[in-house]
DNA sequence: TTTACCCTAAACATCC
DNA sequence: AGGATGTTTAGGGTAA
């Protein structure tokens, strides 16, 4: 009954955890490792210099996505990273698709990647695993832009109130095991929003029970903006993120680059990179991630990188007393406080997304 | 405090 | 008849 939208955790990570990154903050990282000495950020343990081969040409949405990505315990894999893997497949695919660790086909198609967003490690020291939840957050959308963005992403621009439902299901996986009262919910957000018309079914082309709905174009302005602040407001973690430039260009269809001058500020700030891991890092476990198949140059095609090959990249996720570490191939670490100004959340991505799918719609 | 918006639940009618 | 769909009402939470 309580109103979740916060989605907020408050929860303890494990220990350990494997991260995605996309290709854009990979590419903007690499591009930055010239401001931390310290630290060779990228590079795959069979070939030093394949990082620089790893420079896949920014896609349209990249810069929007790279922007920004706060981590946040909820959207965290509370017991492995298959489980990440699988509860943050934003892939409208079947569920058995979703099994696949390989399963980021919808984000793939933005050149986006998953990447959990947390808080800095203190606000959430000590908890036990147990504690931890054991579903997906709730996605911080409201019925209405839920139901806006599962219409506008369909070919035809309607769709039934069942598709909808398989939209939502498949592109948030909170709803898969939340209690069905949400699709009382989406009804009744159908029936009384302005935004959404019923159309008239054609008798001749039935498509089972109950009607087709679309989206009023004298409303979807209105949805449309609303999509943008939800997306303002869920990444106030990253002074990147609300640079306007950036929905500006995730409007326009237009690649804009990330300033991560605060990279280089965080990292020369932070203490911790610039000396030695405070422990022992030792992952508790790992694994190999999937990671967006990057094109690659034709030096790098000459040098290859069996990881590459494999459309994988293995790199770390741990916690060590109040940091957290990254560590990328050639046991580099980063203080993730510093990466996730490259990364946005789920939902993010998610808005951002949509955002440029819708950008690029009908208009 | 008010208002608007949102979420949730429930009851009921209609359709297939 | 039963389930899915659509409509309406009610109540509570949150933020501006």
């Amino acid at each position: 009954m309580g109103n979740e939208r916060t989605g907020t955790g408050q929860s303890v990570r494990p220990e350990s955890e494997c991260l995605y990154m996309c290709p854009g903050a990979w590419s903007q990282m690499e591009n930055h490792t010239h401001t931390l000495p310290s630290l060779s950020l990228i590079h795959s343990p069979t070939n030093p210099s394949k990082a620089l081969s790893l420079s896949p040409s920014l896609p349209q949405h990249s810069a929007t996505v790279s922007a920004s990505l706060p981590l946040s315990p909820a959207s965290l894999p509370q017991s492995s990273p298959s489980h990440l893997l699988k509860s943050h497949c934003l892939s409208p695919s079947t569920p058995s698709d979703q099994d696949d660790l390989t399963c980021l086909n919808w984000l793939h198609q933005r050149n986006i990647l998953p990447l959990s967003k947390m808080p800095p490690l203190s606000q959430y020291e000590s908890p036990s695993i147990s504690s931890l939840p054991s579903s997906p957050a709730k996605p911080p959308y409201s019925f209405s832009s839920l139901i806006f963005m599962a219409i506008e992403d369909s070919p035809d621009k309607r769709l039934p109130v069942r598709g909808i439902y398989e939209w939502i299901v498949n592109n948030f996986p909170y709803y898969r095991t939340a209690p069905s009262g949400w699709r009382n919910s989406v009804r009744h957000n159908l029936s009384l929003s302005k935004s959404f018309r019923r159309m008239q079914r054609d008798k001749s082309h039935s498509i089972g029970k109950g009607s087709l709905w679309c989206v009023c174009s004298e409303y979807r302005p209105a949805l449309l903006e609303v999509l943008k602040k939800t997306h303002y407001c869920h990444s106030n973690n990253s002074s990147l993120l609300n640079n306007p430039v950036l929905l500006e260009a995730a409007d326009h269809e237009q690649t804009a680059m990330c300033d991560t001058m605060e990279i280089s500020d965080l990292v020369l700030n932070n203490p911790t990179l610039s000396s030695n891991a405070p422990c022992s890092l030792i992952p508790e476990h790992e694994e190999l991630v999937a990671i967006q198949s990057v094109e690659l140059t034709e030096e790098a095609e000459s040098e290859k990188d069996p990881l590459a090959d494999s459309g994988y990249i293995e790199f770390h996720y741990y916690q060590c007393e109040q940091y957290q570490y990254l560590v990328l191939p050639g046991n580099s670490d980063l203080d993730l406080e510093t990466v996730e100004i490259l990364q946005l959340d789920a939902e993010a991505q998610e808005a951002a997304g949509s955002l440029l799918d819708l950008a690029g719609g009908s208009h």
